[in-house]
DNA sequence: TTAAACATTATAGTAAGCTATAGGGTATCG
DNA sequence: CGATACCCTATAGCTTACTATAATGTTTAA
């Protein structure tokens, strides 16, 4: 038949079905045909949106910007390329950010290892606050 | 005097009252001395710990690991190096790994958002989405 | 001196992103 | 046929990190 339940869906897509049934209520997955019991029937569009979203929510978009993403997938003919790509790359920025800052905690904390002896004496230079406020 | 109260404070962190009582509550800040009307009066000290835990709050680092950065600093008079380096190195590599996710996250991101021409044209062909679809 | 701006505590609410539970019905396997 | 695994809805709860509110006391500036 082709159609798969919620449970085959969350499989194929590592989630959970509660997750899933989240995601249709936050409006992330359109509400799917439904067979006469009432069971949620996905098809593979439903996968690959899955897909999607579950890569976005890897890089760090929130559900709100995967929705913005998503949305502007569905107006494709409307939507124009700029207005994606500044999407990412404000994303790209943030993620640059982080790691910028991530490499200054990185030295700091590296000068409080390579100060220590790793003996019995005190530690009374390890400066962690002091390299970081700089 | 020399002692901030917690809207100075506040001000030269850029934080909130609240969040300041709600750090101390969540033992990131020590309880301060108080004045006769049990006004907190905060010092130079606390300004740098409040700095560090905004910048370690903005590289993503949760409460809790902040909590255990800001020990390190905490017990080096009564620490020996052995124990504060080993601590440290713990950290160390769970920042590596940070960076690591991040620049996984980065990557990812750049090769969609440079194959993008971002221009005025419909998304019809945006490698981003079909980047994130594929 | 008195109004505002600030401080206190305790408690409740918010947002994101799930996760779990209760109380059902349905499908499938032996 | 019955056990078990699955599905449904509605609602509640969880975690993190704040943020707001209420009720009240204190400083400070006009």
């Amino acid at each position: 038949m082709g159609y798969l339940k919620i449970g085959e869906l969350a499989k194929r897509t590592e989630t959970s079905a509660e997750t899933l049934r989240y995601y249709e209520a936050e409006s992330l997955l359109p509400a799917p045909r439904r067979n006469a019991s009432g069971y949620r029937l996905y098809t593979e569009t439903d996968v690959g949106r899955v897909h999607f979203i579950r890569r976005a929510r890897a890089m760090d978009f929130s559900l709100k910007e995967i929705g913005e993403l998503l949305s502007l997938q569905l107006v494709k003919k409307v939507a124009t390329c700029g207005e994606v790509k500044s999407l990412a790359e404000h994303k790209l920025a943030s993620i640059d950010e982080k790691i910028i800052e991530l490499e200054k905690m990185k030295v700091a904390l590296k000068q409080i290892t390579d100060a220590c002896a790793g003996g019995q004496e005190p530690a009374v230079y390890c400066t962690i606050l002091n390299a970081l406020e700089a």
